[in-house]
DNA sequence: TGTTTCGTACGAAATTTTTTCTACCTTTGA
DNA sequence: TCAAAGGTAGAAAAAATTTCGTACGAAACA
């Protein structure tokens, strides 16, 4: 009743599915799947049941002119993954994102190059 | 067979529950289940049910002691939430944590004085 | 033309997560 | 002492998510 999350958020799967896709540009669901087995065990139906639900919420579009239905992600990648950060920010930092860098930047593997790529970026938006 | 995650991530509800805990400390599940009923609708023994499942799991500890239990976070708050960005970070921005400062400071929502505040975090590690 | 291979669709089953129902215990106070 | 209020526990239902089995169509090719 108070609270209705009107873009309901992408399912633990289906973020890897996007992140597939986010990687590789439109693919086949044979392709995601390859990608998929790299890092677990998981059935070429399971992937495809998958993404035609995701096809259906209208998370991905595809593609049927050929035999082969190309999938692409509909939503624009940038919208997405900021949604995603920004509840992510939300919920674990109380919205303080000077709370959230500082946890990354005291974390050991934050690497130096990182820490200087970082600093560019501010100083960047200095000017 | 490939990947098994030895630590098993909070669900959606849990993290909830976590949020409250680290935000006002050891709890009764009535103190915690009127937090949440700010946000949502949920009944009591609902939210019971979950904390004793998250006892069960080891994510929380309770004191029995008295009638009313009273729970509170076992885990490391800055552990868990550190291992949750780290898996954020790799999963949205393949380990990139530039790329999430990025996206965050180029995001309308950091004010001015998060800014600052990272700046200052900046210089500090400089020393 | 068969047959093998690779693809999709669909339904249903399995699993996980969330919610609720009901029973029963303890404290409090009339 | 009895009832009311507030607590826990456990079983089970419901909902959401994930996985799988099977059917069947199209392409490739001997």
């Amino acid at each position: 009743m108070k609270d209705q999350n009107k873009q309901l958020d992408p399912t633990k799967s289906e973020l890897e599915i996007l992140q597939v896709l986010w990687e590789n540009g439109p693919s086949t669901v044979r392709g995601v799947n390859n990608e998929l087995l790299k890092q677990k065990d998981v059935n070429y139906t399971t992937t495809l049941k998958l993404m035609q639900i995701m096809a259906d919420k209208g998370i991905l579009a595809r593609d049927e002119s050929q035999m082969k239905h190309i999938y692409s992600v509909a939503e624009d990648e940038q919208k997405t993954k900021e949604h995603l950060l920004d509840k992510f920010v939300d919920s674990m930092y109380k919205g303080s994102a000077s709370k959230l860098v500082m946890q990354l930047l005291g974390n050991k593997k934050t690497s130096q190059q990182e820490l200087q790529e970082i600093k560019d970026l501010l100083k960047k938006l200095e000017e």
